[in-house]
DNA sequence: CGAGGGTTTGAAGTGCATCAAATAGTGTGG
DNA sequence: CCACACTATTTGATGCACTTCAAACCCTCG
């Protein structure tokens, strides 16, 4: 579906990706010759973005919607690498691939996406020394976070991951009780943390029997963040509050 | 065991850090200035470089041996993080963690290691642009790897891994038969690979059943790479020569 | 109201982990 | 150079967690 292109220019204005603590390096002029090539378009759900190994001339900028970004096998099998919200970006580290996608992009919630010519973004960080830096910490983290993934595979069972996930969703410092909402649907949840949908409910029904969490369809309510800490975090070896690691890029 | 301190100064030249395609951007005043701050010791096997969460002063390039990375749970449990040979540098991403080393390292086999401060690294990344993008790609390429043994676990299963382990040990367009050796105990191969030694022992007899490999202990002999490439890359999302893949860093 | 996707539940199978024990291999001191 | 001690590796038996296949249920939205 070849969805309606709404409009240009000004959207790194609107877009944010001025707002963006990556590019507050950046001087007016970058943002301004960016909009200039920058292009908007709406894609409904189901939209192939870019495919796995494609040729990449732009980077992406979520305004709304979700997009799950995925690898897949000869014989089909798909993996989720990641499902990013609004206001994320993506496609950016292509620039270190040699102009080739790292993964494949599909819309799976109605969305509007930015797009930018990742020459522009070359340009700068070869001159922008500042943003180099702030590039390197940013994927420095998304390393990081890749390397707790890892880890949690190895070591947390599927309930453990669950409450894991769970934990990162709550606003940091919160004391307790707490709702949270799934931010997309199950199956999706499921996907992200490398499980089946089956087992997620199974492992989600268990979470809730072992720590007494209540839940109701995508809603849900602790008494107290420790419930799911003690259970979760026991088998992770970074402790609770996992700092600032539910934040994503590249 | 605190090894024999035998050398400072100079050690750069010998070293090799100079030889590191990643330092290629930067003169020799930055060598020099190094080269007075590095202390090179031996270190013996069992020896525990340093912890997750400490603070962290320095990075390290090892020279001879072999340094285990790895993470543990409160519990006890440990998840391997890497293997690094000699002519490997480590923590270097520790300048972007807050100056905590963000994984254990040990010593499992005897080696000699050199140490250099971490903030003359910091003061370069400032001023040296191109040092800052070689990083860049350098932890882009380290990221892409994460990724890829992320998916890895995911899809293949446990020979299918190993398959894959051996194949990154051959030189890259080898040709007809081909003889592998082990870089490591087969124990530490299969912490690698994330999974236990019983069933990395049963995984490679059950390897060498399907594609008719050769095993002499750490020895293995292929007649040709197809072999091995049909039966493990089947389950993978890039296809075979995974482009240099085997560097690390970081 | 009905269609279709999301979600749950059941039953069965598979792969890896775990525990236990035997065997092979390696380095050490005598 | 040999015997011992210790570690690495293999093998067997069993259990558990997750997957897979199948089917029912539920919910939303046209």
């Amino acid at each position: 579906m070849q969805d309606c292109i709404y409009t240009a220019a000004e959207s790194v204005e609107r877009s944010g990706l001025k707002g963006l603590p990556l590019f507050k390096a950046c001087q007016d002029s970058f943002f301004q010759k960016m909009a200039k090539r920058a292009l908007t378009q709406k894609h409904s759900k189901g939209k192939i973005l870019f495919l796995h190994g494609d040729e990449a001339r732009y980077f992406y900028f979520i305004q709304k919607g979700l997009v799950r970004l995925f690898r897949e096998t000869l014989d089909g099998s798909q993996v989720t690498v990641d499902i990013l919200p609004a206001g994320q970006v993506l496609a950016l580290r292509t620039i270190f691939e040699d102009d080739l996608y790292p993964y494949s992009a599909e819309i799976v919630e109605n969305a509007e996406i930015t797009s930018y010519p990742l020459s522009y973004l070359k340009d700068e960080i070869q001159t922008n020394n500042t943003l180099a830096l702030n590039m390197l910490s940013s994927m420095s983290r998304c390393k990081r976070r890749k390397e707790q993934e890892i880890e949690h595979r190895e070591i947390q069972n599927a309930p453990q991951r669950i409450g894991c996930f769970l934990l990162r969703l709550i606003p940091q410092n919160k004391e307790g009780p707490v709702t949270i909402h799934l931010p997309y649907d199950k199956t999706l949840v499921a996907a992200r943390l490398g499980m089946q949908p089956e087992t997620f409910s199974r492992a989600l029904s268990k979470l809730k029997r072992e720590t007494g969490i209540k839940i109701k369809g995508a809603t849900i309510e602790l008494d107290t963040v420790q419930q799911l800490v003690q259970f979760s975090c026991a088998a992770c070896s970074s402790e609770f509050p996992c700092k600032d690691l539910q934040q994503r890029e590249f």
